[in-house]
DNA sequence: GTCGATGTACAGACCTGTCTGTTTTCTCAT
DNA sequence: ATGAGAAAACAGACAGGTCTGTACATCGAC
């Protein structure tokens, strides 16, 4: 059954069920053993994939930006008519505070648990958040203009505030605060 | 050398010892028995306290609550002439984005890492949450104005969202990007 | 003597990672 | 096309360590 390494069915197999678990229970709570339980696969397979847990963690987060970037850029398209200043945006945000099992983001959450500035988890999430906040400020350049893009900050800024209320607080409705509260940042006189 | 239980240095030792492993390396890789090794405490010391791990946790937090107050008082006293709306407030998020070990905020920390609503933990968290942004609403209506206090809602999203940034992006610089946009929100005309 | 604290040993579970050996599947030379 | 061998996956035992929580005997202060 096999094929080259880089791109097995197992390898697929393991790296969605593993992030599946780590987004729902944390890096730490989740074992391999489960992780090979869930994902029907042997041991030495996980092991000849993944040299170590951490190597599987930065898999998974990998796979996760691949996964993020496709649904957002698909809920935007399904939210295109949204109304306001990154109404797209906002929707998508929002279908994906709604969504069952939303726990946040798992780079923000990577982060907190490997606790790990050295972990190349924690390296490669501080690299989406830039990767994500380009993304969002090339958004609003396009969809607002030039001169809004200067609140792009603090747009970002708004934008991670909600996700921590969402999920701290359980409140998905900071999505609305944040969209008005950027909608006013960004079409300020002189903005 | 014991006195009553709800009182005694040994728990004193225990919480503050857990307070701080707790924060720097989270709270499911920090375990037991180094616990007990740092504060100097006996096993059994400890489970007379705490009947658990868990428990102790939201004793940490109980703790940690308290502390978190106290330096706000005393950092916005400190820095009193801080210029701007919630000018003092500012400084003194800065000065605790730059205060050494800063690794972010413990409740969202906690949140995170204990994925589970039904934790104690996380449930007090919601609380101190919610109890921050009343604390946080009270000032814009003393400092500011009735009406700003409006936008109090998105001035605490963007301190979460600073909180998060400083952590995860490693850029306390953050803190002036919030405090920036919290005056536009809050000064601009029919705010 | 009572109560808190100590020190240490232990149970039982779980963790990551290794190892052995077998079976399946794909590739390639004939 | 077919047989040989390489590559991959499988099943599972095991080592060595760590975790939480319990138990027990002792000590010291009020």
């Amino acid at each position: 059954m096999g094929r080259t390494r880089g791109n097995s069915e197992a390898r697929r197999r393991i790296v969605e069920t593993a992030d599946r678990l780590f987004y729902e229970e944390g890096f730490r709570a989740v074992g391999i053993d489960r992780i090979i339980a869930e994902s029907e696969v042997a041991k030495a397979t996980l092991y000849a994939h993944f040299p170590s847990k951490d190597d599987l963690i930065l898999a998974v987060l990998e796979h996760r930006e691949g996964a993020t970037t496709e649904f957002f850029r698909s809920s935007m398209q399904r939210h295109a008519r949204a109304k306001g200043p990154l109404g797209p945006f906002f929707a998508a945000l929002r279908e994906w505070f709604e969504s069952p099992g939303f726990r946040g983001c798992a780079f923000q959450n990577a982060t907190v648990e490997l606790a790990d500035p050295d972990h190349a988890g924690t390296a490669f999430s501080r690299g989406f958040k830039r990767r994500f906040n380009d993304f969002l400020r090339r958004l609003i350049e396009e969809s607002v203009g030039e001169k809004a893009a200067r609140s792009a900050p603090a747009v970002s800024l708004l934008v991670e505030g909600a996700i921590v209320t969402a999920v701290v607080q359980g409140r998905p409705d900071a999505v609305e605060v944040a969209r008005d509260a950027a909608a006013r940042l960004l079409t300020e006189a002189g903005a």
